[in-house]
DNA sequence: CATGAATGAGGATTCATTCAT
DNA sequence: AATGAATGAATCCTCATTCAT
């Protein structure tokens, strides 16, 4: 049915203007009559799909944030050993992040800020312990550094905000694999016991 | 003269006041008449001091920033070798946030937003020069690993903040000096060379 | 058929519907799509049966008016003289009211309402006859007091409101029929002639 | 000063032009901008002076009661009987009404409205003792009937609310002296014991 | 310098009403 | 007839900034 897609049309319209503007000008500088603007959709539009700014900036954290655990994880089960398990894991987070730097942005942007209700915090927390797992593993078999393992986690998060954060403003290492390579091997070593 | 240092007074208070409510509210969410209230000032008086809202921001980040800059890198020219040096720069910029969390909150929310201007980042920008030099003189002594500084000093600044942000979290760390040592030697392992 | 029941059901609900939000919340804080959702209909179904919200309101007034009247006078033409005629329909008035306390608050509510168009107070001015016509044959058998009958419509009318909403406010005496006596002979002396 | 008088100036001119409108519109069909462009000030003075378009409302009614009350009670005291008493009380009132008729419908309108609040009626309530106190005086003289304080109370309101929109409608008796005397014989035939 | 009343543009949200299905 | 998505005008309120005192 056509009024199906158009609909789904209008509230996808609407994010991905959000998520747009967002990035661009912050999103206490995007008026919502902005946002229904750039999605070519009336005021109230907006407001039949989200009942507040908040919530459709919820919505778009939520989404967003799904859709990068998905892509990031993909294979990493499949193999065979930690390191090749954290390699895939760091290739696909830095290919994801530069594939949709607006998603990374937006992610990066918000995911300190106070307009992420808690709520929304919980609703993702299911994907911490997907690395937590993989952590606990690594120190199991020897293979990483014996730290505690959120203190880990949020370390190799850092690192890996920099490291994207650098290519940002270094676009010529982007696709440079040797450069790439060497990026993560000082990331591995961070990590990986001696 | 009293008028004087009264003068001095309301700009300092309308500082600390602003730095106070920026952190727990955002920029954004903090009207200038809440900073006049709480810096018990009127309103009009905020504008005396500084022209826009933006203005007051920008002071507030630049003189937090020459401040921290000041007291983190004192003492450091005077170590004899580059371990020593990383790790006197490492403890002081710990000891500062810990110390000042207000200070270290607001830095961390306003670097990368958009309310700093060009001219602000620039004005500080002498400071990287430091950092850079060190991080240079640690790869000539061939004590630190051979990537591109500005990489480094990217990584180096995030891991930082994820040491900090971990240690607001886990409060029961802050004094432990074992936990302490254990989080240099994994940062320090991880720029220096083998 | 039953569709044309479903249809007249459908209308009902929604006039149902309406009184009961319109005496809580009042008819400016009673959004059309919260009288839908109270009955359970779409959106769009009440202004198939209304034109507008203020149609709606309207017709409600009106149809309980109507109703009003037919309950409140049954019986009066058949009591034998003034004071039995007055007794019933004040008491029929009295019992209305705390029987349908919605529909009496609303008819309170709104008689003076400018959403109360001129047509519906036309369209519900017969009644009006009915109550002058008695106070006539009152003041000629010279039973009632002798002034302006329009006047003593008024009046009356206002102290029936009054006793009302003190039962209203006073439940203990809703049922106790010696005070409703003593109220009604209150009544009774203010109009007759001594 | 003249600052001092201008600003008293302004926050009058408001609620002046608050009531004038709400009486010919009901509040809820009058914007805050409309009553700003009427009383000639901006938008935002409406909400310097009144935070809130509730609080303003609450105001003008609670300024309106006071009013009301100071000038419907003067002299009462000093009259020697309860005849004389009331006969005054209800002078007063039916002359305030007809001088005022804004502020007498403003209340009329408002007193059973959600918008008046709870603390605004308390605030208000101490008015009621005086006519409680002067109905029991009354009625330990054997001067007014032995119906319940706060019936008679009721009663007596209601009755001069009609009889002052009676009043209204027929403006040729409004300075008709035999008639307003009739009204007031009527009213006090009603409440005296025979 | 200091004050705080005054301004008015801007922004989130509501809601009666329409209309394609 | 029934639906509910879509509309956009209308409204309350906020807030940075100005300015007379």
């Amino acid at each position: 049915m056509i009024s199906q897609s158009k609909l789904e049309n209008k509230r996808e319209r609407i994010l991905l203007a959000a998520r747009r503007l967002f990035v661009n000008q912050g999103f206490h500088s995007t008026p919502t009559s902005a946002i229904a603007r750039e999605a070519s959709v009336a005021n109230g539009t907006l407001f039949h799909y989200f009942n507040t700014k908040e919530e459709l900036i919820n919505t778009l954290y939520k989404e967003t944030k799904r859709s990068f655990f998905t892509i990031t994880t993909a294979g990493v089960e499949n193999e065979k050993n930690i390191k090749r398990k954290v390699r895939l894991l760091w290739y696909n987070t830095v290919k994801w992040a530069l594939n949709r730097p607006q998603d990374f942005l937006f992610i990066q942007q918000y995911s300190n800020s106070p307009f992420i209700s808690q709520l929304t915090q919980e609703d993702i927390s299911e994907h911490i312990g997907f690395y937590h797992d993989l952590i606990d593993q690594g120190k199991e078999k020897g293979t990483l550094k014996d730290i505690p393992t959120d203190l880990m986690y949020q370390l190799t998060t850092y690192q890996i905000y920099g490291i994207i954060n650098y290519l940002f403003q270094h676009k010529e290492f982007q696709n440079n694999s040797t450069y790439l390579s060497m990026a993560f091997e000082f990331y591995w070593e961070s990590i990986a016991k001696k």
